[in-house]
DNA sequence: GCCATCAATGATATTGATTATCAATTATAT
DNA sequence: ATATAATTGATAATCAATATCATTGATGGC
């Protein structure tokens, strides 16, 4: 199994791109953390490293994590990308709490077959899909009450 | 059954908000297309019969719009948000063609039952969901070969 | 080593959708 | 009529993300 480094470099390799110790950097920092992270938080992190850092190229190699497949995209719909490890990481969708924001990762493996079928039966292949379960946790349930 | 007007004009009295001749029109043009639509789009259409209808004014209705109930957001990740009608138009979700845009509503009474299962399974109590699915029409396949 | 080529960086400017601001206008209530 | 409050359109501001660009740095052939 290769690690992350390896698959990076490899990437990085295929697109005749260069290995520097600014994306080595980001990428370590970005593989440290397990939660899903916003770009102005992984710049912010990044900088307590090395200051001399531009946030471009945060979203410069955010971008090309994302294309190496080591990064995914999340949407959560407030105006900001988060971005989640991918590799080793399987694909599943998010439960988020309209309260405090806590998310869980799930998934149906059954909801999972269904899209499938639902888009075939339109005559669509299915690529990918997002899902994004919104409600209330336990806590913020009984806060309310 | 109340027609949309009426429900809007509810709405404003509701709110303690005014009835005007702008607030109108714009509601009159949403509610004669079909399909999603932007708000730069909508503003567009506006513009033609009355030119002096600013921008904002359409960005205001829309919440408005959708706070009464009568339309809702959509997002399909390219950065616009899109307006669907709401009222008399039950809950479904969306399966977009990534070749051409072509998109269709689709509802599947079973994913609609899991989901709530699965946010019950972590202990949320789901209040909403987005389900985008995303693939290849018949056209865009045929293209492709 | 030297030179030519090309990628990478960081600072800065720009974009583009959406919101906020504000002065002027219009409706409402007393 | 007068005070109050809402509405409008123009314009400015926001904010994440992207584009630009001059400078720096690496690479490879010689
Ligand atoms: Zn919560
Ligand atoms: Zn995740
Ligand atoms: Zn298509
Ligand atoms: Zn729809």
């Amino acid at each position: 199994m290769k690690s992350e480094r390896e698959i990076f470099e490899a990437y990085l390799i295929k697109r005749h791109l260069r290995g520097t110790p600014q994306r080595g950097m980001i990428l370590d920092t970005f593989l440290k953390r397990e939660e899903h992270i916003t770009a102005e938080q992984l710049y912010d992190i990044v900088k307590k490293r090395d200051p001399s850092i531009g946030q471009a190229t945060v979203y410069r190699v955010l971008k090309l994590m994302v294309e190496a497949g080591l990064a995914r995209e999340v949407d959560f719909g407030d105006g900001v990308m988060r971005y989640e490890h991918c590799y080793n990481h399987p694909h599943h969708d998010h439960l988020v709490c309209r309260g405090c924001g806590k998310t869980v990762e799930v998934l149906d493996s059954v909801i999972e077959e269904l899209q499938k079928r639902v888009a075939e039966s339109f005559g669509y292949e299915l690529t990918d899909h997002e899902m994004y379960l919104y409600g209330l946790c336990q806590t913020c349930r009984k806060k309310k009450a």
